[in-house]
DNA sequence: CATGAATGAGAATTCATTCAT
DNA sequence: AATGAATGAATTCTCATTCAT
């Protein structure tokens, strides 16, 4: 189905490197070797090593805005939306772990450029959350102050499973299958609505902090 | 009263560099200009420039460890020794960012030496969570499954606080200071207690999953 | 004819300073200046400094076995074959001193594998020479185990015209050219045949030793 | 007996590993490392290391040219002074492998100082050889200017035995211990003296070339 | 005497990129 | 579209040497 050009090898041997062995980490001729191309082709097809990279992060956070907007902006009640989104998120990241690190965990500050795209896009998921999810729950206004804290919590514990997987593989634990995420997903989804409501809850009562 | 000596100088500009930059984007030389050193002064002291890596890691999970081991293992409650653990781990993150990302996120996979290390240390502290927090708050034997899930969804939501400060920054809220990463501990506490409280419970009562 | 492509350079610049300087004390700079090639070049093609030094051992030695193996077992008298073959190897000498020197002298003994190598071509050439050259001289079977000394001997006289030639043009003597090294061939192989047939002949009465 | 000071091991230890890795290829903190001394001491006691080289090539001549003082000049027949000759000298190289090693193969021709004391050296034995070798063993006077020829070769004869060494012991022969090289010397005086008196003789006839 | 810190030049090698074919 | 040669800058690391203590 997928044809399987020179020119996508590259890009999903890119994402699958970069993750790896991190953007700097990985060289072109390697990335060349990797995906059996020719190394001229690179620079051929993507002008530079840093134009892949700044492809991988856009194609992560597009995707990753989009099941925002499709999960988190529904009819259903606030609760079944959040987890939906998890869901979907936790889905996304074990399709492509790589993307997700990457678009994560390569900050090249060097490129202002891409700081201010990873901002926007960073924006625009602070405000569906607070406007779709938030109000419905029934947060008082003034919490929306602790958004940037729960935002980052929530995505730090998705991106944890996949982050540290080289590690938890070495513990004495079952296999890291799907079902594993899956798992991973109803649990953290449990963990962060049981957490934020009784949050909400303790809040209303004044125990603001 | 520190001393300021050249082979501490290129230690801690090196914990700055390689947080920022990453380990494999950070250059001898950039690391001795900006340590004020010559650049044989770093094989000079450390040998190599991973060897420097190497020392990094154990030194953050060194400390990390002996937080565990002191906060996790007290008289107190459960509830209590995790609100401390946090508090104190969210206080290391803060005085010690470099150390942490570094830490958590390099992931040399060419050096099977630094995995099995960061695996036993993560061994370690699974371990003291088990024993002295899982048992204590009532979860169920069964549930000991889930630590590899919870464990890093802890850390994550801790370190995801930092590592993505660059973003963060960038939206419009107030200024990340020493009280915004108090507040940040405190709501963790209380989103990780809440929920992990709610699961044992959901759990003994059988909807576990 | 020959094409002198920047890949023959270097090979052949490599003979001529690795001889000269030897391998430690050249430089991969100073090859690429002298080659008239850029430094990268000399990796690109090669690998690395070392792979060069192999490459050039193995085609010294290539050669060398050829001759002997060419000179030493024809159907003419022992006399005539060693003749031969001196004439042939000083002729080859003479053309490639370079290579000589450096397949003779240059013992990376930090490399166990070219350290094999050698050996293996020097027990073939010992065995050529004592099934060829020692039985038909008829030389008495418990003389074999002075072939290690012998062996040695010979090349060692052969080599030391070229080997210490810096040394020997600043002595007040005629230049040495072609016939120099024609007439040193003649020379070595009368001191060889006549020395080792006495050898034989007062091995045979006795005064082995 | 011998002190063993600081400054001797130094000495020591460079004609050891100039000898097997060559002058280039041994470094500075190698050979401290390898004497057991302060890296700074090498220079505070030699200057350089190039003075350290010259200083074992000296030491290496000083010591041939009495040897060849001592045994060629006696009143015995020249067969049996040149036997002494290759009997001290075999024991010289034998006591003194690295000294020998160094002291034939290192070319420091960036140092021609060096290559000016070697010729000079050279010439002086070249001179005892002629006056009172080739005279005595009555070799017609036009044949002085083979010496050159049959001087490298005889060194070249000996001195082959011990550079060779590393590959004459992967050969499956005998242990290479004292009484080896006593035969190699008995040998090579064999060789030389039956080839050379023979080549006297054929000369004497006409048959010169 | 002896040390360890310090240095600038140089080592070999790899880098991302370009270009002619 | 694709290749392999080629490049100059940059990589990490080692060099021999100096110097203050």
């Amino acid at each position: 189905m997928e044809p399987d050009t020179p020119k996508q090898r590259i890009l999903e041997t890119a994402i699958d490197l970069f993750a790896r062995k991190g953007y700097a980490g990985t060289g072109v001729r390697e990335l060349a070797r990797a995906a059996d191309v020719n190394t001229a082709m690179i620079n051929y097809y993507y002008g530079s090593k840093l134009e892949i990279l700044k492809l991988i992060i856009m194609k992560f956070f597009t995707r990753y805005i989009e099941i925002a907007e499709s999960t988190l902006t529904g009819k259903e009640s606030p609760d079944t939306r959040v987890r939906l989104f998890i869901k979907a998120v936790m889905s996304y990241f074990k399709d492509n772990p790589g993307l997700m690190i990457i678009g994560l965990t390569e900050f090249p500050m060097e490129v202002p450029e891409l700081a201010k795209i990873k901002a926007e896009y960073v924006t625009r998921v602070k405000g569906i959350f607070i406007t779709n999810i938030f109000r419905d729950l029934g947060m008082p206004e003034e919490m929306n102050n602790i958004a940037p804290i729960i935002g980052p919590s929530l995505i730090g514990m998705m991106a944890a499973q996949f982050i540290f997987r080289p590690v938890i593989e070495k513990l004495d634990v079952a296999v890291i299958d799907d079902a594993y995420y899956d798992r991973a997903g109803d649990l953290i989804s449990e963990l962060f609505l049981h957490g934020i409501k009784d949050l909400a809850a303790s809040c209303a009562t004044g125990d603001s902090r």
